[in-house]
DNA sequence: TGCAACGTTACT
DNA sequence: AGTAACGTTGCA
């Protein structure tokens, strides 16, 4: 039986389910019990106010089984502790015997309502969003999956992030691999280690509909040292690698051929493949049982593995499937090179969750217990049984024992009852931040990213150079925004100068100088309102390849100094090798060509000329039109 | 330091 | 009263 409530957290029974009210303030750090505290603020060590309670939030708490497997389980007689796997993630941390003035419990009145700890009957496990949360207020709103059942929540808090940070949900590492089956997390006990990630491309327009969240994000946890061992996560950081991630995948990155989902690691008995124990990916808000056990996943990408854009196509159709002939040679692009990932902005979370220290601190410690997926679904079956070779690490610690790593007890929305709250990091809240810090940094040039640009466009780090200020032209200077930056940049070696910019949305222009690409005709631009199709571009240029038309001659002056922009919509896909494809698609008006045209050498590397020329000689929307 | 043991508290 | 499990203690 589970420690009952005192007067808060009030658990509410509605038709609707559960409702827990709690205080709005956390009573005590989540490392140190109650105690009372005199008047003048002394302590009155000794005291105990009373004992922790699970908060019933966290990922753990969720769990409403013994697994009856673990250390603790088998042992529950002799060792009385709870199950390794529903060990509140709060509880975890040590008591800190007089290290907190007491606050009076009814300094802040404020209330929340948590959301209703729907169970589902069928599974042990309740859906974190489908369980509340709460004290979150300030923090990120979680973001809603409409594929997860939502249970009634008070609608005022229904678009906050039922978990308070690091309720259970201590993030992890998301590792990402090529391929095969997504794998749990390994068994506590196992040294956790990082792994080097590459972050997949992102579509523009994905871009702009994360980059527009609301919400801000902690930048220097985003932007540079991905070693950086930030406080936990708040939920929605795993939410965002998790979901967006797929998102873009089902969403965007149509070419992707490794979509399946991470399964998460069960608990109860059910062993992910060892060797990718260590990745733990689990889709947002998926109650484990949901989840397909050992599916394959692939959410990951190999370290090493520098994805390239490889293909580019223009297509004004809807449907996307039609790619046409791409300029297929790997380019080094839209990957950063170096161990940069978007989705390697949380800590590496050790096999059983890294702590940062400071609110879970020095007392929070807990090496052996299984760590939880972002969404506070269970980790990997349960260790061998009971004492057999956990070997924990760290000191006076609980078999949970974490690494602490927060660094800050200031975070305190968000403690559940009695104590111990889930570490909420202010300024890790929104997952908008983190769309609007990665996506806003991967157009920007502040951040070493290659720039991602269409058309096969390498834009490497060491060849970039920053611009001047040019604002869009829709006239956002938003922050992430209007960055613009002059760039050689390469297509297919090819390189030339570009101005790259990007409102930080959804809007990418690329304007290509006039002295890389353009090779036989440098020519003053030709006046009059001429509309310039594909074909026209590639006429000249081409005309020594297998053009399928002959027209080439006619356009062989109108492309200089030309400024176009694409109708239609710009594919560019990219080749990541094992990894399968990502193609970023890109509003044709957004994609602005200037002074170029593809030429012999460029067309030399589609891998299918003669579709590319068919496509666009075909395609009637697909044409340039002069800009000026 | 790691962990088993168990007194004690919280709750049903 | 019974159950769960938190927090402390003490041993290796
Ligand atoms: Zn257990
Ligand atoms: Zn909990």
């Amino acid at each position: 039986m589970e420690d009952g409530n005192g007067q808060f957290p009030l658990h509410i029974q509605t038709g609707d389910g559960e409702f827990i009210v709690k205080e709005e303030e956390d009573l005590s750090s989540p490392t140190s019990p109650d105690y009372y505290t005199s008047p003048d603020g002394s302590f009155d060590r000794g005291v105990r106010l009373k004992r922790r309670r699970r908060c019933g939030q966290c990922g753990p708490c969720q769990v409403k089984e013994n697994c009856n497997k673990c250390h603790f389980c088998v042992r529950r007689d002799v060792l009385k502790q709870t199950c390794m796997y529903r060990k509140c993630v709060y509880l975890r941390s040590k008591p800190k015997p007089y290290s907190r003035p007491k606050e009076t419990p009814l300094a802040s009145s404020a209330a929340s309502v948590l959301s209703p700890n729907s169970q589902e009957g069928h599974s042990n496990i309740t859906s974190p969003t489908a369980s509340g949360p709460s004290r979150f207020l300030d923090g990120p709103s979680p973001p809603n999956r409409s594929d997860v059942a939502k249970p009634i929540m008070p609608p005022k808090l229904s678009d906050h992030f039922p978990y308070p940070h690091g309720q259970g949900f201590p993030s992890f590492e998301p590792i990402i691999r090529p391929q095969g089956p997504c794998s749990a997390p390994p068994a506590p006990g196992h040294t956790p280690h990082r792994i080097p990630t590459t972050s997949p491309a992102i579509p523009a327009s994905v871009i702009g509909q994360h980059a527009m969240v609301p919400g801000l994000v902690d930048q220097s946890s985003l932007s540079h040292n991905h070693q950086i061992v930030m406080p936990p996560p708040p939920p929605t950081l795993n939410d965002f690698n998790e979901r967006t991630f797929s998102e873009f995948r089902s969403q965007h990155m149509l070419g992707m051929s490794h979509n399946q989902v991470h399964s998460t690691p069960h608990p109860f008995g059910i062993k992910d493949p060892p060797e990718l124990s260590d990745v733990h990916f689990p889709p947002y808000g998926r109650p484990d049982s949901q989840r397909t056990p050992t599916g394959p996943s692939s959410c990951v990408y190999p370290h090493g593995i520098a994805p390239s854009m490889a293909a580019v196509g223009f297509n004004s159709s809807v449907d996307s499937s039609s790619v046409l002939g791409s300029l297929d040679r790997q380019t080094r692009a839209f990957f950063p090179t170096h161990n940069t990932d978007m989705f390697r902005h949380f800590p590496p979370l050790p096999p059983g969750y890294a702590y940062p220290s400071g609110r879970y601190g020095q007392n929070f410690t807990s090496p052996h217990y299984p760590r939880f997926g972002s969404m506070g679904m269970p980790p990997p079956p349960p260790p061998p049984p009971p004492n057999l070779g956990l070997k924990p690490q760290g000191g006076h610690t609980q078999p949970w024992g974490f690494t602490p790593t927060y660094s800050s007890c200031e975070q305190s929305n968000g403690c559940p009852k009695n104590g111990c709250c889930p570490p909420v990091s202010k300024n890790l809240g929104s997952e908008a931040q983190v769309m609007q810090e990665i996506y806003g940094n991967v157009l920007n040039s502040r951040v070493p990213y290659p720039i991602p640009s269409p058309i096969g466009i390498d834009c490497s780090p060491s060849q970039r150079r920053p611009g001047s200020a040019m604002s869009d032209d829709s006239g956002r200077m938003s922050m992430a925004s209007s960055d613009f930056e002059s760039d050689v940049i390469s297509i297919d070696d090819c390189q030339m100068n570009a101005l790259i910019r990007s409102d930080g949305s959804n809007s990418l222009q690329i304007e290509i100088g006039s002295s890389g690409i353009r090779t036989k005709h440098d020519s003053p631009v030709r006046k009059g309102k001429s509309k310039f199709t594909m074909d026209s571009i590639l006429a000249p240029s081409l005309q020594n390849l297998t053009s399928p038309h002959d027209e080439c001659e006619i356009v062989e002056d109108i492309m200089v100094n030309r400024k176009c922009t694409i109708n239609g919509t710009v594919y560019v896909k990219q080749d990541l090798g094992d990894s399968g494809v990502v193609q970023l698609e890109i509003p044709g008006n957004k994609v602005t060509l200037e002074d170029s045209y593809l030429d012999d050498k460029l067309a030399g590397y589609s891998s299918n000329l003669g579709e590319l020329l068919e496509f666009i000689r075909k395609e009637p929307q697909i044409e340039f039109l002069r800009n000026n």
